[in-house]
DNA sequence: TGTACATCAGTGAACGCGCGTTCACTGATGTAC
DNA sequence: TGTACATCAGTGAACGCGCGTTCACTGATGTAC
C-alpha cells in the first residue's frame, strides 16, 4: 500500500533527524564553526564517512540546520501570535517581537547562525527563502490586518508618499517597486509607508535582539526585560500602529514559544 | 632624550602594525573563522611562532583587530558628522548612519565579527569596551545638543516618562537607572524618554545594516541605497527629531569615510 | 672608545591534534520472477 | 514459497591538509661601566 515509502525511506528520514539533532547540540554548543562532522559522527556511533550517505558535504548540514533554525523560530513566533486576539493588534506585533526575542535568546548560535553571517563564504542556497520569511510571514499579515480594519494611524515619520515639496532626491518612486512586492509577498494591500515602515520595524527589532545577544548593551541596558517591552511598544509606531500601548500583550514570559517538540 | 622608547620599542610597534594589517586583510577574505596565525606569519616571511613575541594567541591577535575595527568605524562616524552644521541634527544623525553603512558594506567581515557574534566562546574582554563606544559617543553628543537646543519634540511614541494611567508593569522605574547612565556616559543632560528612545534608533540602525549585510533584504529591496535614506530618516523620529526631513544632509556617496589611513 | 653582558626578535623543529572527503568493501534489506 | 539479483547503509583505511602552541637555540641590538 505504501506507494514508494517503503520501510527504507522511513529509516532514512528518521536517521537523517538524528543527524541534524546531534550536529544541532553541537552547534549549540559550539557555534558554526566549530560544527565538525567527525565529532557528529563519532556522537551517532557511527564512522564519519556514514554521513556522506545522508549529506553530501558539510556545507549541505549546514543548510538543513539554517532551514531548522528558520522554522523554529517561525514555529515559535506563529503560536504566540495565533494564542492573541484577532483584533488586538498591538498585543499580536507584542507577542511575534517578544517569541523572537525569547526564542534568539534560547538558542543563540542558531540565531547567530541564520541572522549574524554565517562564517566565511557561506552562500545560502536557494532552498532556504522559503523557511526565511516564515516569520516575516506572521508579521505581514498582522499589517495586512490591522490595515484593513483601519486601526493604522500614519506611519511615525517618513517622507509623506507622493507630492511633499520638493524632497525627492532618491524619491519615493526607487521604492514603489519593493513596496509593491512586499504586497505580493507578504503584506497584501498596504500602502507603500505602511509597508516600508513596517518592514524598518521588523529589521529594527533584529537590532535590538542581536544588540543583546551579541553584548552591545553590556553595561548599557541592565534590565534588559523591561527595555526590550519598552522597544517593541515604540517600534510599533514605525508601522502606524498606536504605539506605547503595551500592557495589552502577554508578559513575556508566559510566551508560547513552541520549542516543546525539539529534542534539545 | 627618548626617556624609555628607544629604536627598539619603535620597531616593535611597527611591526605590531604590519602584523594586524595583515591579519586584517586575511579578516577581510576569509571573515574571523578562517584567521589563522600560520598564513598571516607567511605573509610576513616569518616563521609562525614569531608571532609569539607580538601577540600570545590567536585570540589576542583577534582582540586587537576587534578593537581597530570599531575605532575604525568610530573614525568614520566621527568624520562624517564633523563634516556637518553643528545645527542640522537631522542631518548630523542622517551623517552618522550613512558612515556607519558605508563602513559596514566596505569591510563586512570586520563589521560581521564587532556587530555579529564573533565566533565560537569568544568572550570581548576589556580593552574593546571604550573604542566599542567610539561611535555611540557621536551619536550621544548629536541627541544631546539637539536636546539642549530645543530641537526635539516627544519621541516617537513609548510610554509616558511617568504617570500614564497605570501602563506599568515593568514600568519605566526599572529602567530609570539605565537611563541614567546613558546620560553619565554617553548624552548628557536628556530626559528618560529620549535617551531609551535614541537607543532604539542606535540598534536599529545596526539592524538595518545587518539585514541588508547579511543577506535578509535579497529579494526583499533592490534599491537598497534608497531605502537606508528612507528608514533612517524614520528612525530620526525615534528620538524626537523631526524624521523624514532628510533631504538636508550630505547624499549618501559624498560622505567622507576616513579610511584614507588604512593599508588594505 | 672599547669591552662584557643582558635583552629579546626571530628560527626551526617538533608535539599533538582534528578536519573534510574519497574509495573499495561487506553485508543486510528489499524486489522480481 | 524460494531463489537470483539490485540497492544501498555503514565500514575502515587512507589522502592530504592545516592548525595553535611550545621550546631550546642563535645572533643581532642595545646598555653599563
Amino acid at each position: 500500500m505504501p506507494p514508494r515509502t517503503p520501510a527504507r525511506e522511513r529509516v532514512r528520514a528518521e536517521i537523517t533527524r538524528e543527524i541534524t539533532d546531534i550536529a544541532r547540540r553541537h552547534l549549540a554548543a559550539d557555534g558554526a564553526a566549530g560544527l565538525s562532522l567527525r565529532a557528529v559522527a563519532r556522537d551517532l556511533d557511527m564512522v564519519s564517512s556514514a554521513l556522506y550517505r545522508y549529506f553530501a558535504s558539510r556545507d549541505e548540514l549546514l543548510t538543513a540546520l539554517i532551514i531548522d533554525g528558520y522554522n523554529a523560530i517561525g514555529q515559535a513566533v506563529e503560536a504566540a501570535e495565533a494564542a492573541c486576539r484577532r483584533d488586538d493588534y498591538v498585543g499580536r506585533w507584542l507577542a511575534v517581537a517578544r517569541a523572537a526575542r525569547t526564542w534568539a535568546l534560547a538558542h543563540p548560535h542558531e540565531y547567530a547562525l541564520i541572522y549574524g553571517s554565517s562564517g566565511p563564504g557561506y552562500q545560502a542556497p536557494a532552498d532556504t527563502i522559503g523557511p526565511a520569511s516564515r516569520a516575516a510571514a506572521v508579521f505581514g499579515r498582522l499589517v495586512s490586518d490591522a490595515q484593513a480594519s483601519g486601526a493604522l494611524g500614519p506611519p511615525a515619520s517618513g517622507p509623506p508618499a507622493s507630492g511633499g515639496p520638493a524632497s525627492g532626491a532618491p524619491g519615493p518612486a526607487a521604492l514603489a517597486g519593493d513596496a509593491a512586492r512586499l504586497r505580493e509577498t507578504v503584506m497584501p494591500a498596504v500602502p507603500d509607508d505602511v509597508a516600508l515602515g513596517a518592514l524598518t520595524a521588523w529589521a529594527a527589532l533584529f537590532g535590538l535582539i542581536s544588540f543583546e545577544l551579541f553584548g552591545q548593551f553590556t553595561n548599557v541596558i541592565t534590565d534588559t526585560d523591561a527595555y526590550f517591552e519598552r522597544a517593541a511598544g515604540t517600534l510599533a509606531g514605525l508601522m502606524g500602529l498606536p504605539a506605547g500601548a503595551a500592557a495589552a500583550g502577554t508578559p513575556a514570559g508566559t510566551t508560547p514559544v513552541g520549542t516543546a517538540a525539539r529534542t534539545a
